[in-house]
DNA sequence: CCCAATAATGCTCAGAGGGAGTATAACGCG
DNA sequence: CGCGTTATACTCCCTCTGAGCATTATTGGG
């Protein structure tokens, strides 16, 4: 009731909005949080501060020029990384992320690519393995046991114990999506999703804060602040959707590199395999890299060709994705 | 400098948050904007209010539970239309968008999908046709000639403007690939990419507000207050991207339809054509839709089956989008 | 020096999917 | 009845892609 009232006359033209409010409402900040990503060693990594249990984030300012300014500014000065590529994620401002009932944050969420450095003296952020945080997201050695073990019989009585006979059916199904069980293919994709439903089965830490009745055993993998693991889960899934279509890998990628470096940092990230000759051949077909006439000795085998990413395909394409039948006539 | 300042005694651990500034940043207020798509008698249109210049628009508030739900009361309530589809789109708090320099607003913007209905009494509502303004991205009747006449001799004047070589030849690439030039393709989906491009060559409008010195004629397309166009072609590009792998058109069908009705509709949106027979066996061969047994003689010919969406499917998988040559052993 | 292990690299093949066109069916209208 | 119009059914061909086999180039150990 009070929503809807206070909706009536909040709803307005955006013109009016050229006065906003002086009286801005009480309790509400905006906050920018960094979801910063590095491949190191064939191992995908996060930055994090607060002894690895929560993301980088600060203050948004009315001296910024835009988020992404502010963002692009705090990280490079904090951490020393070129930030190659940055790109928005998600706006968060629900209700129950940690905070009391009367603040309210305002989170912009960032991901951001780079190459991991080692930190400098009296740096209190440290790079962490992000399957340390959701560990049934790393299939490159077969499924994690803990998705039969522990997961998934969690999830089932989840679904069993729902109200009506429409949510048990509906639990089912996004248990059968998102894990791919009854015969459903592994989509890595779905990073948010699997986390958001484990967090409803209360089967994330996170999930049972300031909650003290009995719920499952939380499943493991490390715990972060506030909504921090969410907004990781969101950026890893943002990041595996885009490594798909758009030549994004190579901000994580040192200048030249192999191409069994560049296929373990893409299997890095989207937590599974890929078929080696099919992956060069489409690396090779799309033009993304060129020959740099060296060749690298580290391999236990035949030496591998050293490549360098060719940045001009930024400019002479755009996306690729197609699934319309468009004309072209 | 006040910016690099300020950024190191903000840039925190996350974990602070949770004490929250009890004093807010003065002037930073939230605003919540949506894109209303709707999709009537084949033409793409969008609710606006202010005499079609601005979108809805309002302020978010304690009192919602979170951003979207926010954005869901109010739409609902105030134009009695089903919200089935929301979508967070982006977050905008640059400064330089029509207001004062010491106010700041961040709009968190959404996209919602909605069947159209006829204004209530008193409404101030108004549906537009979205190519209204951006005129230049239809291309269902052949490329717009305002493009040749108008927008490309104006671009090139401005890529040949640039103070440096290489910043001449990136906006000459930017040209090429927005708008498809030099044997380029049309990319229907970089409909933001284009409209940034025009407003840095100062050929929209809402770029010239406040600089009053001589720049070229504004292009075509009607303008927004505030940067509201630029929200609506953030909202364009997401829907043109989305549908080609996500079942959503569906939002924007009445409870039956024909075929052409829905290709029509698809038509709309990406602003140019499908061929039709491919586009039938696509969506019947994804059982996206089912037959209803009735069927339509409103047509001039041969009277066309009615079908139905199978809500089931999103259910039945996710995403289809693959590039990578994953393993499935 | 030969051999096994390890990678890199080259090539083939079959099936799926997608772009495009042809052919036929079912209506309204003059 | 013939014509215009739209719906619907097939066909063809080429590219893309998943998968596997074969060959080449190293290193390290007997």
């Amino acid at each position: 009731m009070t929503t809807a009232e206070s909706a009536t006359s909040a709803f307005r033209a955006a013109a009016d909005v050229s006065e906003p409010n002086a009286h801005a409402p009480p309790g509400i900040a905006a906050d920018l949080v960094a979801v910063l990503v590095a491949v190191t060693a064939g191992e995908p990594r996060v930055l994090t501060l607060q002894d690895a249990r929560a993301l980088p984030s600060g203050a948004f300012e009315l001296a910024h020029r835009s988020l992404q300014s502010g963002l692009r500014a705090w990280v490079e000065q904090q951490t020393h990384h070129p930030l190659g590529y940055v790109e928005q994620l998600y706006t968060f401002a629900d209700r129950d992320r940690g905070l009391g009932p009367e603040q309210r944050v305002i989170s912009i969420s960032y991901l951001g690519l780079t190459r991991e450095r080692a930190p400098g003296p009296g740096d209190r952020t440290s790079w962490q393995d992000w399957y340390l945080y959701l560990p049934w997201e790393d299939h490159r050695v077969g499924v994690p046991p803990m998705i039969d073990a522990i997961i998934l019989p969690n999830l089932r009585a989840f679904a069993e114990g729902a109200p009506t006979a429409a949510l048990r059916q509906d639990r089912s199904n996004r248990i059968a999506v998102t894990f791919g069980t009854d015969g459903r293919p592994w989509n890595e994709e779905l990073v948010l999703q699997r986390y958001e439903l484990l967090y409803e089965a209360g089967l994330i830490a996170e999930a049972r804060r300031g909650k003290p009745e009995a719920s499952p055993a939380p499943v493991q993998g490390r715990c972060m602040s506030l909504d921090h693991r969410r907004i990781l889960a969101t950026g890893i899934a943002r990041l595996r959707a885009k490594i798909k279509y758009h030549p994004v890998v190579f901000e994580l990628m040192p200048d030249t590199f192999t191409l069994l470096q560049l296929q373990r940092c893409v299997e890095a990230l989207a937590g599974r395999l890929v078929h080696k000759q099919n992956f060069r051949r489409l690396v090779e077909q799309q033009e993304l890299v060129e020959e740099t006439g060296l060749s690298s000795q580290e391999t236990g085998g035949r030496p591998a060709k050293l490549f360098r990413f060719r940045r001009e395909v930024l400019f002479e394409r755009a996306i690729v994705g197609t699934k319309l039948p468009i004309s072209r006539s």
